[in-house]
DNA sequence: TAAATAATTTAGACTTGTCTAAAAATATTA
DNA sequence: TAATATTTTTAGACAAGTCTAAATTATTTA
């Protein structure tokens, strides 16, 4: 039905198109895929005619009913997929993206099915990103980029946007995990960077660049 | 390094050639991967060109040492997720195979190695048919096609040549899986069937068809 | 061993997904 | 608001893998 390439498209147009309402543009998606403005024109064609986006040229693209169902789904078993290699293969949480970037194209919804099962159900994955549930329901729980934050205060670290390795590995050098709590204590309004308090006292500074990338919940 | 469809040539090519010394006709490898001899015959000089398989034309292909290496992996990889699909989703072991099919081409060596150790180093696949090793080492166990065998006595199935669910399915049926034991009390020359005696006295007639396709030991 | 048959290879074309360079449309700025 | 800059699209080409139909080569049979 869907390739895995168009399945990469509608990934990247859900996770550009979430946020902001509008419609998410050709250059931004080239970006995302490493690939150039001139492949995305031709494959945006290609799943509008599939109805999976709705495409005005020269003004980018929105994201269908349809096409949403399709990259929640892969989005799903990308999350639980994770896990497993986590959980059961022990690899660590900088390791799995790129694995489970190929095992997510792997087109069966009994294996998703069993594989949800065998895992407990998990809700989130590795890097506190929500798993959608077989009707493509997201768990939203209310957590909002660390960089919207204006308000001082305790705050959870749920969930992070960029799963790349060396990302990751920065951020687990600096003691930010998933489900780790910390305090805003000062925010600078001239390059938007703050400085965060662990509950061992420890602190940090975290510049515009690394909060646009992280995903926290208000704690207390 | 390689790609799916390459893999895909190697294994047929592999076990083809496995049990008769000469070299693999364009025809059985085209029938094997229900292609064209003329996409073969295309793939079989990339092949070439790259070393896997030595090419004389109109005189078949003879996979190379490291072609068979390649073949080994792929092979490896498919038989430990069929055990993974079998023992930990809990799959019937008609189901495994073509899900196996996709997920042998996830490829990265530390994947493979650590799903090996997760499911306890398992020696064979649900199938009956030996897992190869890291060097590509295959464990033969001396099991030889029932429809070679030309004494009567006792023989334990200890492997399949035909994957497909019916034909699965229709071994269930008879009560012949991996590890049943049986006597062959008659061998009829003119079709080559045979009649063979379970060790509940339960009898079967097995055809030239099928005894082509089940691998056996011999039993005491 | 020459003709007929069967298998294999070549030739040319199609699809998917990609690219670069040029053209068209939109956005910016003076 | 007119000129400039940026973004997007089109045009044309390429690589991988596939196909059908025609041409070769090998094998069989008379």
């Amino acid at each position: 039905m869907t390739t895995s390439t168009e399945e990469n498209y509608l990934k990247a147009i859900y996770h550009l198109s979430t946020g902001n309402q509008n419609s998410v543009l050709t250059s931004a998606i080239a970006g995302s895929l490493s690939t150039s403005s001139a492949s995305v024109t031709d494959m945006i064609k290609k799943l509008s005619e599939k109805n999976m986006v709705e495409y005005e040229r020269y003004h980018g693209v929105r994201i269908t009913r349809k096409g949403e169902k399709v990259a929640l789904s892969i989005i799903r078993r990308h999350r639980l997929w994770e896990v497993f290699l986590m959980d059961k293969l022990k690899f660590k949480w900088d390791e799995v993206h790129d694995l489970a970037e190929e095992l997510e194209h792997v087109s069966s919804d009994e294996l998703t099915k069993r594989l949800d099962a065998f895992l407990g159900f998990p809700k989130f994955d590795p890097h506190g990103d929500p798993i959608p549930d077989t009707n493509g329901k997201v768990h939203s729980n209310g957590q909002v980029l660390l960089s919207e934050i204006t308000k001082k205060g305790k705050y959870i670290l749920s969930g992070v946007n960029d799963h790349s390795p060396s990302f990751l590995q920065y951020l687990e050098k600096k003691g930010l995990i998933p489900g780790s709590t910390f305090s805003i204590v000062e925010m600078d309004e001239f390059d938007n960077s703050m400085q965060i308090i662990f509950s061992n006292k420890k602190s940090i500074f975290i510049s515009k660049e690394v909060s646009k990338n992280l995903l926290v919940r208000s704690h207390e």
